[in-house]
RNA sequence: GGUCGAUUAGCUCAGUGGUAGAGCACUGCAUUGACAUUGCAGGGGUCACAAGUUCGAACCUUGUAUCGACCACCA
């Protein structure tokens, strides 16, 4: 006999060790069999388990176990992702703490990366135990980690491939710099928020002091300004790049400004006799609504302002260095702007390689941090009277003496944050890797067009057409260092060796330099030829000195690291052992469901598809894309630290007492201030913690509420609800124990007796089938409804309690086939809710019988309609209605919960007499009848209540008032009678019967004419009692 | 500005043209035998609003309102 409850914690983790010893997650490997591959979403090496990934993996697993009880050949691919930011933010934050003056570059490169390992080693990867604790069937003896050194192979040979196809190559772009890594990133790693930001208006002063007349119109062409002006108005939301401007535009069409045109004017900042003029020039982007029309044009500093520089062939010039602080190198600012004036009057020549190393920024600035910089130069110009002034508003009552003040306008901006980083992105003109996404995407698209590869729900694939359609170039490289190196090495002369392995490279500039004669010169001498060595140096100083030897030609390799989307878009063939033809490759490539967020979409499914068509012949990663909803807290709200509204999965699954769950969500707070906040509002809706639900709970609850295309709003009192529901399934076991159920056995269900038994087998063959559908069909909240209903309101509520009779009877024929179908239907529905609820099944299968196997490896039910027995069906419905519709009434009525009423069915036909004598027993415990007959007439006196053709009478005339009941018929024949009227009418619409589909209208006829047959048998029964 | 989504019972949500549903909460009754993590019975909804299509609309169309998400943005 089992426990008398379940207990997880004895459990969970005993039946998870015998799984993965037994070998459980293999894939068969069944050649006969159907793959059915699903890719982890890599977890980060850093990561812990939140609810996302509760549900993410709870989701592949339902799919992994159903299929794999279906037959297929299953394989889940675990693994993680080095994710390079986050995890070298780690290390480089816990040597900071370690104290001691030991920081990344201190260390190097090598000792550094070494580190990084050992802390992965360590404590990395815990994410992939609480998966496990989650009941995650992955294939572990497969895990994969995205810079293992087989990893690294596939990404070397991908970026070769690209490279030497052109759709890799190498630019100097403006791209997303993070000043606190000090790296490019890509655009989706920058997160745009508004915040409060100012505009101020500043005059550049025209060239010469040269005027012009300036003069504003309204609509109606009417002039509503006109004055002499000797300079532009220019608004910016970033004063200190004004020393980095190329040119001020203005839009063609804006007359304001056509006078001035191509003239020059002086960029107000910096030592006033080196000052610089920039022309005015016309482009398509000024708003001329906006602002004063007029835009500074600063290249290396704005996105907008890059693509007119390049357009105009303006120079850009770069202000910071890579921390964010104007630079303080280079020459003075003097001779810059010289130089720089030079260019721009087109007396020297535009070079970007020149331009890029020309530092303008004048010397009380250089060195300055970005935002101190901007006060200064703020307070410069105003103090220079630079300033567009307005009157102060809050004089303007005496306008005359208003006082003026600088223009600087309050209002919203997006400003561009680094998403890991938090700090302000800084658009930097550096050299970087590209793919040619565009190129890439493509293909991609037209998977997606073609079905070849579907989403579901499948409105997001507009989002990824949105998406890929106006695919940017991907910048790939970080200046980190955790990450897979570019496998590129140059020669101090420049030249680029793309290849898979360092080897490779010095045979390649082998190659290259007995391509040389002897008159080259490389790194400021001739080389010898004769004896040359390929020399593979550290970095590109050590090349450098290396080169002083006549005999070397010394190679570097590139600095950088991959983004490490790049490896993660491998993931569907590198996991698989991509570039070798294994097994597993041609097996599970292409995988079946991609299971995911919709915030991953870009980073990951995007280029997951762009590379896997690439080097895949053309076929894609994966057939479907399941975008999953995003997990809330109970009232919708984003679970998040300083809310202190996250719920850690594990938490649900072990429990965790109030006191221990408040200190988890107030240490650590980015805003310490609020943790009293977050303790009060924890006690209050938490005063005793989690209990311990369960991962079965919890993966339910997730389960049930996975529709499609909604977010989820958690709340732990489901997760109870659903702790309840294995409850119930473990007492109905139970129960099934103490009567001796037969566990383990077989059953023939054509060969059943008992109408009952034949009922249930058919119930659970509509259960099992509505379950199977609604997975191949990814509507999970509906198969984990049809279990749960079947489970509780039909085999708990209604089989369970009409088999006592038959258990405790005395027929041992009957007995015997009902132990057998009880114990055959719980197993069968402990294989139903197994992908569901894969702990509590598994407990039970191997608590309720001698078993050699396991739960997780039997076959999916089988069942077909043969098991539906219409008959049966029909019969047990109008046992369930009767019984139902007698406690209705007693319960109207008032009959006490314990007396035993006297009951006979009027009007019965021959079929319901059947049913009588064949369920009375039944029905009469159930209903707690005193006797249950049929009968010619009614006694006078009784309460009535109609089933199909027979009144149902329950003689307790003294039991009742008879004004009572009389107003209880009433109220129900009122409620038929706006039934009828409503069918009636209908029915009387000619067009209704003409138009509509005729089982349409004959179904509404059967179900008139019954609901008359009711209300005529229940007015004649009020009426009697009207009589008396 | 573009795109997508939401609005149904007190709460959280299902429901793809034909009798409005679930869980929780609520009300009444029930306590020796699988289960109080329970059972039985019940109350509760103008399906945001308006117009249209249709024999028939929570569902389709259009519009309005409110809320949300994502993307892109004006120096």
């Amino acid at each position: 006999m089992i426990d008398q409850r379940f207990d997880p914690k004895a459990h969970e983790q005993r039946i998870y060790q015998r799984w993965e010893e037994a070998g459980c997650f293999r894939p068969s490997m069944d050649t006969s069999a159907e793959p059915y591959a699903i890719m982890i979403p890599p977890p980060n090496v850093t990561g812990s388990l939140h609810m996302g990934h509760a549900l993410n993996n709870t989701v592949q697993d339902i799919l992994c176990r159903f299929e794999r009880m279906r037959g297929k050949n299953v394989r889940w691919q675990p693994g993680m992702d080095h994710a390079g930011i986050a995890t070298q933010m780690v290390v480089e934050r816990q040597l900071a703490a370690a104290g001691g003056n030991q920081d990344r570059r201190s260390m190097g490169r090598d000792a550094f990366v070494k580190r990084v390992w050992e802390w992965k080693e360590e404590s990395g990867g815990t994410i992939l135990n609480q998966l496990r604790r989650l009941g995650a069937s992955c294939d572990w003896e497969n895990t994969k980690f995205t810079l293992d050194e087989d990893m690294n192979k596939a990404v070397n040979k991908v970026f070769v491939d690209l490279y030497n196809e052109g759709l890799i190559y190498r630019a100097k772009r403006l791209v997303n710099w993070d000043p606190h890594f000090q790296t490019a990133i890509s655009n989706l790693e920058v997160e745009n928020k508004e915040v409060d930001g100012h505009m101020w208006h500043f005059k550049y002063p025209l060239a010469g002091g040269e005027t012009y007349t300036y003069v504003e119109k309204d609509e109606d062409g009417t002039i509503t300004l006109e004055e002499t002006r000797d300079y532009i108005s220019i608004a910016t939301t970033r004063p200190e790049t004004m020393l980095g401007d190329g040119a001020v535009a203005v839009h063609p069409s804006d007359e304001r400004y056509a006078p001035i045109v191509g003239k020059l004017c002086e960029i107000p900042v910096g030592p006033k006799e080196h000052r610089r003029l920039i022309p005015i020039i016309t482009d398509e982007y000024p708003d001329p609504d906006f602002g004063s029309g007029a835009v500074k044009i600063t290249g290396a500093h704005d996105f907008n302002d890059y693509q007119v520089a390049k357009r105009g062939g303006i120079p850009m010039y770069a202000l910071m260095d890579e921390k964010g602080f104007m630079r303080a190198d280079g020459e003075a600012y003097a001779v810059m702007a010289e130089v720089a004036q030079r260019i721009a009057e087109g007396k020297e020549d535009f070079d970007e390689a020149k331009i890029a190393a020309m530092n303008l920024v004048p010397d009380q600035y250089r060195g300055m941090e970005r935002f101190e910089a901007r006060k200064a130069v703020i307070e410069d110009i105003n103090a220079e009277g630079n300033a567009v002034m307005i009157a102060d508003p809050k004089h303007k009552d005496e306008e005359t003496d208003a006082p003026f003040i600088p223009l600087v306008e309050n209002k919203k901006i997006m400003q561009p944050f680094g998403d890991r980083s938090g700090v302000v992105i800084e658009p930097m003109l550096t050299d970087q890797w590209f793919v040619d996404a565009e190129t890439l995407a493509k293909p991609a698209i037209e998977a997606v067009r073609s079905g070849a590869t579907k989403f579901v729900p499948e409105n997001w694939d507009r989002t990824y057409y949105n998406w890929m359609e106006n695919i940017e170039p991907w910048c790939i490289s970080r200046q980190l260092w955790w990450g897979h190196r570019i496998p590129v090495w140059y020669g101090v002369d420049g030249k680029t060796f793309c290849t898979e392995t360092a080897d490779a490279a010095v045979i390649e500039a082998g190659e290259y330099v007995s391509t040389l004669n002897e008159h080259t010169e490389i790194g400021g001498h001739k080389i010898d030829l004769q004896g040359c060595a390929i020399l593979l140096c550290d970095d590109r100083e050590a090349a450098q000195s290396a080169m002083s030897d006549q005999r070397t030609y010394a190679l570097y390799q590139d600095e950088d690291v991959l983004d490490t989307w790049f490896s993660s878009g491998l993931w569907p063939f590198s996991t698989q052992g991509w570039p070798e033809q294994t097994d597993g490759l041609k097996t599970f490539y292409p995988g079946a469901t991609l299971v995911t967020a919709f915030d991953i979409i870009f980073f990951w499914v995007a280029r997951m598809m762009m590379l896997g068509i690439k080097f895949m012949d053309g076929e894609v990663p994966f057939k479907d894309v399941y975008i999953h909803a995003i997990v809330r807290d109970e009232n919708g709200k984003k679970m998040s630290k300083s809310e202190g509204n996250v719920i850690d999965p594990v938490d649900l699954i072990d429990g965790i007492e109030a006191d221990a769950l408040i200190a988890k969500r107030t240490t650590g707070l980015r805003q310490p201030e609020k943790a009293p906040q977050v303790e009060k509002a924890t006690r209050k809706r938490y005063p005793k913690g989690f209990e311990a639900y369960g991962a079965d709970a919890l993966r339910f609850t997730l389960a049930a509420m996975a529709t499609k295309g909604r977010d989820i709003n958690l709340s732990v009192e489901r997760v109870a609800g659903y702790r309840n529901f294995g409850t119930k399934l473990w007492n109905a076991t139970r129960f099934a124990q103490m009567n001796e159920a037969k566990f383990g056995a077989s059953i023939s269900p054509q060969h059943l007796e008992l109408s009952l038994n034949k009922w249930i087998v058919g119930e659970l063959y509509k259960c099992t089938t509505s379950v199977s559908e609604a997975i191949e069909d990814y509507r999970f909240n509906d198969a984990a409804s049809a279990v749960y209903h079947f489970t509780w309101d039909v085999l708990c509520d209604w089989y369970l309690e009409l088999s006592k009779s038959i258990l405790n009877g005395d027929d041992a024929e009957a007995k015997s086939e009902t132990q057998a179908v009880l114990g055959w239907v719980l197993e069968q529905t402990f294989v139903a809710l197994h992908p569901f609820m894969p702990f509590i099944t598994e407990v039970l299968w191997e608590q309720t019988a001698d078993r050699s196997d396991f739960l997780m490896q039997q076959s999916w039910p089988g069942l077909n309609d043969a098991f539906d027995d219409q008959t049966a069906a029909d019969e047990l419905g109008w046992v369930l209605k009767i019984i139902s519709q007698i406690r209705s009434v007693r319960s109207d009525v008032n009959v006490p919960a314990g007396a035993k009423v006297p009951v006979s069915l009027v009007d019965a036909n021959a079929e319901t007499a059947r049913c009588v004598a064949a369920h009375r027993d039944v029905i009469m415990r159930m209903a707690r009848l005193e006797k249950f007959e049929i009968a010619d007439a009614a006694p006078a006196g009784s309460v009535k209540s109609v089933v199909d053709e027979a009144t149902v009478v329950l003689e307790i005339a003294d039991l009742i008032d008879a004004g009572e009941e009389i107003a209880r018929l009433d109220k129900q024949l009122g409620k038929l009678g706006g039934e009828i009227t409503g069918l009636e009418k209908r029915l009387g619409n000619e067009a209704f019967v003409a138009k509509a589909p005729a089982e349409v209208v004959a179904e509404q006829k059967t179900r008139l004419a019954e609901l008359q047959g009711t209300r005529d048998k229940l007015s004649v029964a009020r009426d009697q009692l009207a009589a008396l």
